[in-house]
DNA sequence: GTATAATTTAACCGAATAGTCCATTTACAC
DNA sequence: GTGTAAATGGACTATTCGGTTAAATTATAC
């Protein structure tokens, strides 16, 4: 019986008990949770090829064979962080309550949301950007995130509706063109953050560039669909 | 037992002297330059840790060694093909005179060029995304390309403060803010463009929605610096 | 031409790493 | 308790890949 391993070097022994022939707790749905948070900071800061395996099972009190056994492998869990992530974006735009606002009003709240959003989860930024490097090769993989996206265009079409109908906005924009320049606005700043600071000495990162920022490019859009 | 004998006393089939390239001729400048050619593809398309080395070398008709030869390594590769990617758009900036046309004009040539120069080099937007991931961790390193970026804001201020002068464009306007508008308006619809078409369908390397989308950023632009 | 330096090739190496095997433990039904 | 299926850990493996070695070939200086 090889029961007395024990020493006192290396081995970080984190939470639960280190060595062999002792016990731990049964918890799949814990693992499995750790394992998909971990994994989304990993792929978030290096990307999928980046993302190393190891990595992500030092980061939890677990083993690598977990994330093979919950996931299949890597691109499997990748594939889980990514639908984690929309989903999660996804869950709070439902929760906004637009319709109840004048046109101009609900524009400037999804300008903010979406603005704001970005600002605050760059890992779910550093996805997106990862997913395009590989062609978005992952989301087509994924029948649910197909169908996420979608409604984004239906928030802004409807908004530019009513304002068309209350004259409070000029006709001829397509919906989808006022999407992206919300979207583009909100990204960019994020996406690019390491870059800016570099070339401009600008961090985006800082609480006062990002509410003055903020408020610029609620006006651009304003001003985009105007009369 | 693969049988490869070591020493050379009898061993009848060492080294295959049969079919080796017996001649080949010298052109150092020329292998630089596909290899940065070849660098510039490979890491543009998959990135820096995507990217292999070998499969640089097998693109052009040179071996391996030859880009440790002249790039020491993987990273001072990729830093070359950086400081190249910027020296480019550097490059082709510089032969733009907008001082000489009136504020509105010279601001919608900027706009334009910025626009059609991301749209027709996506390669150089996905350095630029790869390098945000590595949170310009290379841009650093190189002095070159620490230059590069400042004179973009100072072509934006020239205009401005032109537009300003001629009673043309609103006050209050920072430089920067809108240089970051023009630059993430170009960029997102290139950087994103893998997720845009997934999520919505649209395509937009496509030329008429390249058209489109350009004619809508330049509008939104002047309508942020219009009284 | 001959020595020397620069350039190029093919083969090789060692570390890193995605993925697997096998033994062991837990949870749970009976 | 006992059987068994799910869950877990740790060691192991096969391979990929950045980087190196050693030698060959070309260019060049004298």
């Amino acid at each position: 019986m090889p029961g007395i391993p024990k020493n006192g070097d290396a081995a970080p022994t984190r939470r639960k008990i280190s060595s062999r022939a002792t016990s731990w707790t049964q918890d799949p749905e814990g693992v499995r949770k750790d394992i998909l948070e971990a994994a989304r900071i990993e792929f978030a800061e290096k990307g999928l090829s980046g993302a190393r395996v190891d990595e992500i099972a030092t980061r939890i009190a677990t083993s690598k064979r977990m994330i093979f056994y919950y996931f299949k492998d890597k691109e499997g869990l990748y594939i889980a962080v990514l639908e984690e992530a929309y989903a999660r974006i996804r869950g709070i735009e439902r929760s906004l309550d637009l319709a109840t606002s004048p046109p101009r009003e609900a524009l400037e709240l999804l300008v903010g949301f979406t603005f704001n959003y970005h600002a605050r989860h760059p890992e779910f930024v550093r996805l997106v950007m990862g997913e395009n490097i590989h062609h978005a090769r992952h989301m087509k993989l994924s029948a649910k995130i197909g169908e996420l996206n979608l409604s984004a265009i239906d928030t802004v079409r409807d908004i530019y509706m009513r304002g068309l109908e209350q004259d409070v906005f000029r006709e001829g924009l397509s919906p989808l063109d006022i999407h992206l320049t919300i979207t583009a606005l909100s990204f960019y700043n994020v996406s690019n953050r390491a870059s800016i600071l570099q070339a401009f000495g600008h961090d985006m990162a800082d609480k006062d560039a990002q509410t003055r920022r903020c408020a610029s490019v609620v006006e651009t859009v304003l001003r985009l669909v105007s009369k």
